[in-house]
RNA sequence: GGAGAGAUACUCAAGCGGCCAACGAGGGCAGACUGUAAAUCUGCUGACUAACGUCUACGAAGGUUCGAAUCCUUCUCUCUCCA
């Protein structure tokens, strides 16, 4: 493991230089690094771009060092408006110990348990009391605080800053204080954050962290951040075959962030890959090697080549897939429309959607391409249902 | 506490008494072309109806009018300026 391969896909690192002499002292020594990093625990889904700070705290383990996996459930509950300009919503005790539950069911598909140590910052934050709170946050001043470029802009622009958004960095910075971190990692909206754990340990005694931003993943658009609420996630949960199609839709340019920001092929193969590419080979290739690579590291071994054999047969080969849902309709004896049967399917939302996509050609009834809005289909029969590349059913039609 | 501005569909954003289910852009969906890539072209994008048409929708509730997203009143929320 190299410093390279550490550094793979980080946006900065401050300062490089003491990472790399630490880097270096704790191999000749034979001591681990304390590499913390810090999740709130808002999210119920996980996706792929939560994954990213995971992949770089195994980076380090693959170097010999310790990963601390901080879950943040006491500042969970206080709220963070980190890259948003409002306010986040405070999560309840219930929910936050329901999310920290997905959190480690998760962790370990990518950390190795034997490197790796779970916190919860609740453990120093609720003995912090009033009084140790004062005294952190005495650590720094509000002109400080006003570097933020998130706090001076919403300042400027006469957005509203509460004032316990300036607690959260000092709290988040105490944590490294209380976990005498060597280095943290953290997205880039983290930085000033990361920043403030380096001056707090160095007020508290303690020989300031290194910090490692890496950046936001790109959802499936290529252009906006990875998030559930635009729709444009992988999730972890994914079926194999689904999480194989996303990555398959993906744009050949941004197929290669996903390779320097999620896969675990040493870089050496990646840029093999690339060459093989100018030499001719057809990205779709490429592209099916990291979709393997990302489902079997969710799904299990013999997980991915399954997902890529049912992909090409599918879509390439235009067969239909294995396992279509087979349900059962209750129909009136003279039949029912074709509109109204793919809403009871729930192919579409509504009988006007069915009709658009029959008059869009997108329909097939056992596949064939229906165009005709008045198609009635009788009951005592199953028929194959399609809407669209991706929308099956298969439906049994009986008299009600 | 005082003064002012604004709230329109997934998002941004027009409309300022009938031609408004609401311009336009983005997004999304579908079709063509493909490698479920990109780019490009085309169409669609409130519900119910085979269709004529009906209903619901422009922050909320009332009102004026033959007729309201558009005018009036009250309320709720957001923002700005002054203190």
């Amino acid at each position: 493991m190299n410093i390279e391969e550490i550094e793979r896909g980080t946006d900065e690192v401050i300062p490089k230089a003491e990472l790399h002499a630490r880097l270096a002292k704790a191999a000749e020594q034979g001591v681990r690094l304390r590499i913390k990093a810090g999740f709130d625990p808002t999210a119920k889904d996980l996706h792929l771009g939560h994954t990213l700070l995971l992949n770089k705290l195994r980076s380090f383990q693959e170097a010999g060092h310790e990963a601390i996996f901080l879950i943040g459930d006491f500042t969970g509950m206080i709220g963070d408006p980190t890259g948003k300009n409002e306010t986040r919503k405070p999560l309840t005790r219930e929910q936050v110990e329901e999310n920290a539950k997905t959190y480690k069911e998760q962790v370990f598909k990518i950390l190795d348990p034997e490197r790796t140590t779970i916190e919860f910052n609740s453990r120093w934050l609720d003995a912090l009391g009033t009084e140790g709170m004062l005294r952190l946050a005495s650590q720094h001043t509000v002109a400080r605080m006003m570097e933020r470029d998130d706090f001076s802009k919403r300042f400027r622009d006469n957005q509203p800053i509460a004032i316990h958004e300036f607690l959260y960095p000092l709290l988040q910075g105490y944590d490294s204080v209380a976990l005498k971190a060597d280095v943290e990692l953290g997205g880039t909206d983290q930085k000033f954050n990361l920043l403030v754990g380096r001056q707090l340990q160095q007020g508290y005694g303690q020989k300031p962290q290194c910090i490692m931003t890496v950046p936001i993943l790109e959802g499936l658009d290529g252009v906006q951040k990875m998030s559930k609420s635009l729709g444009n996630y992988i999730s972890l949960n994914d079926a194999p075959k689904d999480m194989f199609g996303k990555v398959m839709s993906v744009s050949d340019q941004l197929m290669w962030r996903y390779y320097d920001l999620l896969s675990f092929r040493p870089l050496a193969e990646v840029a093999a890959l690339k060459q093989s590419i100018v030499e001719g080979a057809n990205p779709r290739d490429v592209k099916m090697l990291l979709g393997i690579e990302l489902v079997e590291r969710f799904h299990g071994a013999g997980s991915g080549e399954a997902a890529k054999a049912e992909f090409v047969a599918q879509f390439s080969q235009g067969q239909l897939p294995e396992n279509i849902a087979e349900i059962v309709i209750a129909v009136p004896a003279q039949g029912i429309g074709l509109a109204a049967l793919l809403k009871e399917a729930g192919l579409v939302a509504s009988n006007g959607e069915g009709n658009r996509m029959i008059d869009q050609k997108a329909v097939k009834v056992d596949q064939q391409r229906i165009e005709d809005r008045g198609t009635i289909l009788t009951p005592g029969a199953t028929y194959l249902l399609q809407v669209g590349p991706r929308r099956y059913a298969k439906a049994l039609l009986k008299v009600i």
